[in-house]
Parts: C-alpha cells; sequence; structure tokens
DNA sequence: TATAGCAGCGCC
DNA sequence: AGGGCGCTGCTATA
C-alpha cells in the first residue's frame, strides 16, 4: 500500500509525496487529487485529520484509510517499547509540542509557523523506523491504524452529526420548564421552585444556586448538612427538600442542555458535538464541545431518525471486565464471561454469592476499592480469578513504585512526574503526601491498564464496523450510506435507512467479534452487544422494543 | 473585569 | 480516601 504524505506550504499550496515524488499542489485541487487515488488505496498521511479531513467531507470526499501523525507521534513518545531516539531529528521538537487543532479554529493548531508548515514525510519515515525496531511493531502498527481510523470516524461523526428534533427538544424545555426566558433571567418554572425554596426554608432573599447561601438556610432550618449535593439532601427530612432537589435537576438541565445549548450545537437538524481522539490519556476520546460525554437522558428523545431511517444503538455489555480477562487469559474469568451477563456468570459458575456481589469486586479490583464491601469481595475473588486480579494488583503496585505501565497493544502511562506536574505546584515534601500521591498513581495505572485496552478494543470495533458501513451501503456519499453517527467509549449509534437497519445490526455484531480476536486472538473472548433499534436514541435499551428479531420491513418508522 | 479553582452534575 | 472525562455557575483572587 502507498503512502501519501500532505503538508501544508506557506500559502494556499501543499506538499504531496507520493511514492518517492515530491510535488505541490493547489490547496484547491486537495479534494480531486484525494479522490483520484482513493482508487488505489494509498493511506493518507497528514499531521492531523481534524485538520484535513472537514473539509475534504465537505466536497464529497470520503477517505479510506489515514495515518495520524499527530497522534501518532505522542502514542510513540510514550510508548515503552518505542526507542525515544528514533523519533528525534529535525522539526521533531515541534511534533512533540503539537496539541490538537482547535474545532471550530483550525488556525489555533499552529504553536508558530513552523508547526503550521510541518514536513510529514520527515516525521513519517521517523515513526516508520520507530515502529519497525521496536520488538511490539505489529501490536503498535494495529494500535496506530486503529487511532487513525478512529480519527476518521470523530470526523466523520462530526460531519453527519446526530439527527436532532428540534421541536421535539424545545417542547420537552417548554414543558419542564415554560417558555424561553430574557436572557440573563430564570424561565417561569424554575422560578416559581426558587420562590417555593424560598419559602419553605424562610429565607426570602435566598438564591438557590449559591452554595454558601443554600447551606446557611439549610443549616438555619435545623439540617445538618456540609454540603449541597442531591444525594446528600435526599436524606434530609424537611418539607422544603422536595422542592429543592426538583430546583436543582431543572436548574441543572436550564443551564447544561436548554436553549443555550440548542443555539450553540444544533445546526441543520444535526447536533454536532466535537471529539478528540485520545483526549484523555488512557486513549479514551475526550470532546471539547458539545458535551458528547454526558449525553443525558433527559434529552435523548429529541435524538430522532429522519423519516425513513432508524438507529441502530449498539452497546457493549460489561466491557472493561471482557477485557481484563482477555488480556490476563484468566480462563476462570473468560469462562464466567460466556454469554450476556458476565456477572451473572460469576454467579453461576459459583465464584459469588450475588450479581451485586460481583459487580462490586470486580469494579473494586479495577478502581482500587481497599474498603468496604467492594474492598472485601475484592480479596474473595483474587483466590478465584488470580491472573485477572493479579495483572490489575501488579499495575498498581508498578505504579506506586513509580514505574510506567502499558496497555495490551503498547500505549504507555504518563509517568509519575507528569502526574506531579498535573496535580501540584510544589514536589510534595514530606514523605505522607508523597506516599498519597505514589497511591493515588497506583490507582491510576491500576485502571491504566484496562480502561486503555478496553479503548483499543472499542477503537478496533468501530474501525472495522465503519468499513463494514460502507461497505453494506452500496452507493451514496457517506450520509446517504449507514453511518455513525455517535460513539462513546463502549456504545455506539448509527443512522440507517430502515431496510438496511436489522443487517447493520449484524454486522456490529460482527464487528464486535473481529475486534476481540484482533486484541485476544484464540482465547476468544466473548463480547455480547445490548442491539437497538429505534426511532429516538431515548428508546434505545428498553426491553420490549427491539426484544424479538424484527423482520426486514417491519421496522418502518412510527410517527 | 477577567480568570482560575471548586462544587456539583452528567456520562462511561 | 474507587478510575476516566466536560460543562456550568459561583466564588475568590488579582
Amino acid at each position: 500500500m502507498t503512502r501519501v504524505s500532505l503538508s501544508r506550504l506557506p500559502g494556499e499550496r501543499v506538499r504531496a509525496v507520493d511514492g518517492g515524488t515530491d510535488r505541490e499542489v493547489p490547496v484547491s485541487d486537495l479534494p480531486a487529487y484525494v479522490t483520484a487515488r482513493e482508487a488505489e488505496a494509498p493511506r493518507w498521511v497528514w499531521d492531523d485529520t481534524a485538520r484535513w479531513y472537514p473539509s475534504l467531507l465537505a466536497a464529497g470526499v470520503r477517505v479510506q484509510r489515514c495515518h495520524d501523525l499527530r497522534l501518532g507521534h505522542h502514542l510513540l513518545r510514550r510508548a515503552p517499547a518505542v526507542d525515544g531516539r528514533l523519533l528525534a531529528g529535525e522539526e521533531s521538537e515541534h511534533w512533540d509540542r503539537l496539541g490538537p487543532s482547535a474545532r471550530s479554529d483550525p488556525a489555533l493548531f499552529s504553536i508558530d509557523d513552523t508547526a503550521e508548515h510541518l514536513r510529514a514525510d520527515l516525521e513519517d519515515a521517523r515513526q516508520l523506523a520507530a515502529v519497525a525496531a521496536s520488538p511490539e511493531a505489529t501490536r503498535l502498527e494495529l494500535l496506530l491504524a486503529a487511532e487513525s481510523s478512529g480519527a476518521l470516524v470523530a470526523a466523520e461523526m462530526t460531519f453527519a452529526g446526530v439527527p436532532w428534533r428540534l421541536d421535539v427538544h424545545e417542547r420537552l424545555l417548554t414543558d419542564l420548564l415554560g417558555p424561553r426566558p430574557l436572557r440573563g433571567t430564570r424561565p417561569q418554572k424554575l422560578q416559581a421552585l426558587a420562590a417555593e425554596v424560598r419559602g419553605a426554608f424562610d429565607a426570602p432573599g435566598l438564591n438557590p444556586d449559591s452554595r454558601p447561601e443554600l447551606l446557611a438556610a439549610l443549616r438555619r432550618a435545623g439540617l445538618e448538612v456540609t454540603d449541597t449535593r442531591a444525594s446528600s439532601l435526599r436524606a434530609l427530612e424537611h418539607p422544603g427538600i422536595g422542592a429543592l432537589l426538583r430546583y436543582k435537576q431543572l436548574a441543572h438541565l436550564f443551564s447544561t442542555n436548554g436553549w443555550a445549548w440548542i443555539d450553540e450545537w444544533v445546526s441543520g437538524g444535526r447536533f454536532r458535538p466535537s471529539y478528540q481522539p485520545a483526549g484523555s490519556s488512557t486513549g479514551r476520546w475526550s470532546s471539547n464541545g458539545g458535551g458528547a460525554l454526558s449525553f443525558p437522558l433527559q434529552v435523548r428523545p429529541a435524538a430522532v431518525a429522519d423519516d425513513g431511517w432508524q438507529f441502530v444503538v449498539a452497546d457493549v455489555a460489561q466491557l472493561e471486565p471482557r477485557v481484563l480477562a482477555g488480556m490476563s487469559g484468566d480462563r476462570a474469568l473468560a469462562r464466567s464471561a460466556r454469554g450476556a451477563d458476565l456477572y451473572q456468570g460469576m454467579v453461576d459458575d459459583g465464584a459469588v454469592a450475588s450479581r451485586t456481589d460481583a459487580k462490586l469486586g470486580l469494579l473494586g479490583a479495577m478502581y482500587g476499592a481497599t474498603s468496604g464491601a467492594s474492598g472485601r469481595m475484592v480479596a474473595d475473588l483474587t483466590r478465584r480469578y488470580p491472573a485477572a486480579f493479579g495483572l490489575v494488583e501488579e499495575a498498581a503496585r508498578a505504579g506506586e513504585q513509580g514505574q510506567v505501565v502499558r496497555t495490551l497493544l503498547g500505549r504507555g502511562s504518563p509517568d509519575l512526574g507528569d502526574a506531579w506536574d498535573r496535580d501540584a505546584d510544589d514536589p510534595p515534601a514530606d514523605p505522607d503526601s508523597q506516599a498519597r500521591l505514589r497511591r493515588a498513581y497506583g490507582r491510576f495505572t491500576r485502571n491504566f491498564v484496562v480502561q486503555g485496552t478496553g479503548a483499543e478494543w472499542a477503537l478496533c470495533w468501530i474501525a472495522d464496523l465503519r468499513n463494514r458501513l460502507w461497505r453494506l451501503g452500496a452507493t451514496g456519499t457517506l450520509t446517504s450510506r449507514p453511518h455513525l453517527v455517535f460513539f462513546l467509549h463502549d456504545e455506539v449509534v448509527v443512522h440507517t435507512p430502515a431496510a438496511l437497519a436489522e443487517a447493520v445490526a449484524a454486522q456490529a455484531a460482527e464487528a464486535a467479534a473481529t475486534a476481540a480476536g484482533l486484541l485476544f486472538r484464540d482465547l476468544s473472548i466473548d463480547f455480547p452487544l445490548n442491539v437497538s433499534i429505534v426511532r429516538s436514541y431515548a428508546d434505545a435499551g428498553k426491553p420490549g422494543l427491539t426484544a424479538e428479531p424484527v423482520a426486514p420491513g417491519a421496522s418502518r418508522p412510527q410517527t
């Protein structure tokens, strides 16, 4: 497969290094150039997918595969199995400093002029050499390919957007809050609740949004509270608490996903959040706009497929415990993982008395719980699943000793020094706080290996699904075929013509099996999906709606 | 007046 | 003393 590297040159020109030929093309020729080459399926190599791909998508071009040098550099720099010296060279310090390009302003990508016109071909050669020299070359190649595919998916999802019914969202807001208020004022129903709270606590001037004021009012009413969290308030006995809790819930809806959110993030009937692949240190994506990481249940009814289309919503049941079983090669846990419910599998295997205990113990092991019911379950289960629990325990010990850990495919954790830089201005002096930090870092590395490998599984899943979806639609542009519109850690939403919904659901399951094979080979870990075929995202996961396989044609849109 | 930090909430 | 995120408003600080 050929590699074509693209670099921006000063002015409206692009350097394309193509099988050894170095040529300049005008930016305006780029979509045509990319399309012409796509038939030969090269890998497009560029500094940042988010910088190049949106305009190509707008021009109707779908890129089949790419290598994202920014993501690659970041990854290889921290990969324990890579010799960092091989990444050094001309302009390499600029690649070290490169951050993600901004969602709305690609100009922010640059740190300075040099960074804006980095030579992609030079960096590409270094990365190829660094990988080739690594004893983990095969796994790193898979990881880099998955990471870059993820970047393509992210750009495509932002381009496509989640179908969004403004009327549904606004009706929902009006029903709960009243008509849209003037800027800077509370909506009617929120205002009324605030008045009710003031009355109940006999605090005429109270602003319920102010923590100190609210705490003072609660204390005056004889309630012993130290914070104003809903979970703390729920335990209190007072006639005003109900109104206060309702106020808090609606105030959150108003400020987080109210009219201002619509103005900012919904356009042309689509919600377009922006994604940042590998935005978190574990390799999970983050989001720097639109709040894609917390797509609240309250507003999901507004996500409605187009007429004649449906959503296929698929999520993995207990992704991380399954990943832990796979990466540790724990045969007992792998056996419990056969079937749709891993926790129930643990009960059926006689490892634990109840599903709740199974969950407590497993999550406790992955998060580093040391006390309470969770901590006790960890101790019990360690005897039953020594390989799995040993793996996270070892990762925790490594972290406590200041060592770097890695995911299955070779992503390295940030080192303890970075963690200190992040958390404290001064290097911790006294032994106590140093020990505390080391334990905190140990909990982080413990979770890193599982969460990070889970992220790798998910990347392989969506990368393969992306290709399958493209093949499923015989013709047409990206958004006239089945296409991904949302991804969050272990869940995807595909927008598809209704007639293809069943096929999409099958492809999602096939892609999950492919991902499992790529990461865990012959260990054959099950990754069962919960799949819903729905018109509205809010209906996903509800039993009964899609429990029975739907005959093709039976799943036509309802109104 | 602008900004950083925190609390609280949402998601996995 | 359970991991990872982002967003909002309030609060303190300069």
